[in-house]
DNA sequence: GAATAAAGTGAACAGCGTTCACATTTGAGG
DNA sequence: CCTCAAATGTGAACGCTGTTCACTTTATTC
C-alpha cells in the first residue's frame, strides 16, 4: 500500500530539509551540495528539484526552521519578565543560541537570494519578529519614546547586540573572547537601559 | 624595450587588483569571475595564477586596499578630537564609509578563506586596528577601566556600531531606514559614553 | 482496467576555479 | 650580437558545481 502522492512529496521535502539542516549545522552553509542532499535523502538528483525550486528555496526552509527554534528560545527566556530584566534575558538567550547553533544561526544572515532578489515576505516577517520582541520591554525602560521612535530604537538595540555576538562568533581575532561575552553583553544592556529601575 | 620581469609582474598584479576592486565595488564579492578579471586585466586566464595563488589571495589584496582607505577615513574624522566627540566622529565616519562603499566594505567581512583556514596575520592586524583606534577616546570617557577591560570594551563598542550599520546596509527590512541611521547612531554613542563630559 | 497526469531518474549542460603541457619571451654568458 | 636555459604567458582541459530534460515508472481517475 504505497503512500499517496502528496504524502510522499511531503516526506521527501522533510527528508531534504533534515539533511540540509544537518549539513549546515555540521559544515556550514557553504558546504551544501545538491548531490549530497539527494543521496542523504535517498532520492535522485532530479527529484530534489521537484520538491524545491532550487537550493535557495531549500536553504530558506532550513532557515525558517532555525528561526522558529530561535523564536521559542527567546520567548522562553523572556517569559514573565519585563523591562530591563527581560532585555537582559533576551540578549543572553540570543547569545547562547548563537553559540550553541553557530552555523545554523549564521546561515540566517549569510544567506542571500541567488538572483539578488528579496527574500519572501514570510521569511522577512520571521526576521522582523526578532526585534519586535524587544519593543514591549523597551517601552517599559523608555516610556517617553513615540511608537515610531520605539521601532527605531528596537532595531538599533537588536542590531547592536547582534553585532557584538556575530563578530565574536565569526571573527576570533576581532570579536570578544568567549568567556567575556556574557559579562560584556550584560554591561552593555545595562548601559542601553540606563535610567530604568534596576529590577 | 620591454619592461623587466618584476616590473611586468607588479603591473599585472596591480591591474588585477584594480579590476577586482572595480568588480567588487560594482557587483559585490560574489560576482568575481577569474575569467572576467583576466580579460579586464588583459592577460590569459592562467597568468592570473602566476600573480596570485588563487582568487582568495586576490580578494585579500583588494580588502587590504579597502582597509587602508577605511583607516584613513577614520583617522581624518577623529583628527584632533578626544573622548566622546572622537567616538561620535568615528562612528559617523564608519557609517558614511560603509554606505559610500557598500560592497567593498561588505567584502571585508563576508570573505572567508576557501579552505576555512585563518586569514594571514597582516590582514588580521589591519582589522584589529579598527577597534584599537577606539581605545584612546574610550579611555578618556571611561578612565576607571583597566587596560584589559578597555580592550574588551573597545571590541564591544566597535561590534555594536558595526552591527547597527551592517544590518542596515544588508537587510533593508531588519535594519534602520537610511535617514535614521545618523541620528540613531548618535543617540547610541551618547548612551555608551554616558557619564562623560558632553564636550 | 485503460488512459492520463504526475513524479522519479540520472545522463547531459553550462559555468566555475584551478592546473598543466606547451609556446613564447627574457636576460646573462660566450 | 648570438645562444640557450630558465622564467613566464597561454588557453585547452579537468573536476566540480547547480540545474535541466527526455525518458521511465508510478499513482490516480473515469
Amino acid at each position: 500500500m504505497p503512500d499517496t502522492r502528496s504524502e510522499r512529496k511531503a516526506a521527501l521535502r522533510e527528508r531534504l530539509v533534515d539533511a540540509a539542516h544537518r549539513r549546515i549545522a555540521r559544515d556550514g552553509l557553504g558546504a551544501l551540495r545538491a548531490r549530497d542532499l539527494a543521496a542523504e535523502a535517498g532520492c535522485a538528483l532530479g527529484s530534489l528539484y521537484t520538491a524545491f525550486a532550487d537550493i535557495d528555496a531549500l536553504i530558506l526552509a532550513v532557515n525558517a526552521r532555525t528561526l522558529v527554534e530561535l523564536g521559542t528560545a527567546l520567548a522562553r527566556a523572556a517569559d514573565g519578565k519585563e523591562g530591563r530584566p527581560a532585555l537582559q534575558a533576551l540578549a543572553g538567550a540570543y547569545a547562547r543560541f548563537a553559540f550553541a547553533n553557530t552555523r545554523a544561526w549564521s546561515a540566517l544572515f549569510e544567506h542571500r537570494m541567488a538572483d539578488g532578489g528579496p527574500s519572501p515576505d514570510w521569511f522577512l516577517a520571521g526576521h522582523a519578529a526578532l526585534f519586535e520582541r524587544l519593543k514591549a520591554p523597551l517601552a517599559v525602560v523608555e516610556p517617553h519614546l513615540s511608537p515610531e521612535a520605539l521601532d527605531l530604537r528596537a532595531r538599533t538595540c537588536f542590531a547592536a547586540v547582534h553585532g557584538i555576538i556575530a563578530l565574536s562568533v565569526h571573527n576570533r581575532h576581532l570579536g570578544l573572547p568567549g568567556h567575556s561575552i556574557a559579562s560584556e553583553l550584560e554591561a552593555f544592556v545595562d548601559r542601553i537601559t540606563m535610567g530604568a529601575p534596576k529590577a
